[in-house]
DNA sequence: TAGATTGTTAATCGATTAACAATC
DNA sequence: TAGATTGTTAATCGATTAACAATC
């Protein structure tokens, strides 16, 4: 098992924590742009809305170095998450799928700090292939044609695929990765994808946000209906 | 409380549940399609990857209609499941950020089927104010100055709003919606939004899972390393 | 030292899974 | 009727919260 400095097994964070761990370093780096040195349990649970026993139960699992009567040291926590989350370590995706969405997360600029570049650009549509891609935080680049995917990845040795094609190529799309030897996939497909045990699959799917909102608008009265 | 017509009351369902109804209804709705009139548990879980006595006791929360030995009449679960999710009653909403997201947010085909109906797009950036937006489901539309967006939501009795700016925007324009009567946002921007209690924010945070996967690569040996 | 805050243990809470009588 | 599959109860599992001795 992979242990850290301090003897923490990290691997097999339980999943809730592992998903808050994000929203934990998001928070620790503004109090440090901040200027602020220290920041303690209960603090960032009054920032984020966690229970602050929470936030301490999250930290001691990944970190364990809070000190009593002060709280966490804010930049050594930060690269200490960086180092559990993987930030450090620059993981090249290959994104299959250049429509709106596609080339929406092509362009977002956040994903250059969480050490992900993508390498390349793929779609099966011909009026699309050859287009320049805007915005690039990865550089200029240009819409390949979806054939020239595996062999990208595998000369590449790529890890991780973001899927925003329609849902009823994705699946094929995911299929071809895997063969490539991708190990992650980032589905932004509105599908349940099948895949090999050894590989993971982060589904985004929309729908389930958009129900949960409304399911609140039509089962929670409005004032006006009180 | 609410209560269905089979004395079944909805408030109140599990989060997790809920969050496991879209994905039946996908499902579903694809067999039905497909010409399939019965559907069982263990048939559901087996397309959707969950373990079928989960299936049963969510669809028993919502439902409870299935036919011992047959499994449940797939269209008038979908039906039920639409009365559940409030995919009938149509849900106007403004969206604030006409950057690359929101507009590919504006364009995605799927939210009409949902009962999502974007009624108007504001920007702040009066470079994009004017613009018309493509691909739209929801009409020819024009980006709106967002200093117009209270007022629009306010008479048109708006109770949902999606976020699509950058993240130190994005409490101010959460802010303006809650006082202009906005009962539920969907956010998009990096941020953990503070709002009352009676409204309910659904966070896309793309951070957490490009972590998770992140984690699984960094975490997990490869087949080379071995 | 006194005050503050940690890491951890134990208690609580809630969700998942197993098992099976009821029933189509 | 026989076979299949439900809805529900009980057992298990795991995550959250409370409490507090340890310690900066």
């Amino acid at each position: 098992l992979t242990q850290t400095t301090d003897n923490r097994p990290v691997v097999q964070l339980p999943r809730p924590t592992l998903e808050r761990l994000p929203t934990y370093h998001r928070c620790i780096s503004a109090a440090v742009v901040n200027g602020e040195q220290f920041i303690s349990s209960a603090e960032l649970g009054r920032r984020l809305n966690i229970d602050e026993a929470q936030v301490r139960r999250d930290l001691s699992l990944v970190w364990g170095k809070g000190r009593p009567g002060l709280g966490y040291e804010a930049a050594s926590l930060i690269t200490r998450l960086d180092e559990v989350l993987g930030y450090n370590n620059v993981a090249d995706a290959v994104l299959v799928g250049a429509g709106r969405l596609g080339r929406a997360l092509y362009a977002y600029p956040g994903f250059k700090r969480y050490g992900l570049e993508i390498a390349a650009v793929f779609d099966v549509d011909s009026a699309v292939i050859g287009q320049m891609l805007q915005g690039g935080a990865h550089g200029e680049q240009v819409v390949l044609s979806a054939i020239k995917m595996p062999d990208l990845v595998r000369r590449m040795h790529i890890q991780l695929g973001i899927i925003t094609v329609p849902a009823d190529s994705a699946q094929l799309v995911a299929n071809d990765m895997i063969k490539a030897g991708i190990r992650a996939i980032w589905n932004f497909a509105p599908i349940r994808l099948k895949v090999p045990n050894e590989v993971m699959v982060r589904h985004e799917d929309l729908a389930i946000g958009l129900a949960t909102l409304s399911y609140h608008l039509t089962h929670t009265p409005t004032s006006l209906e009180l």
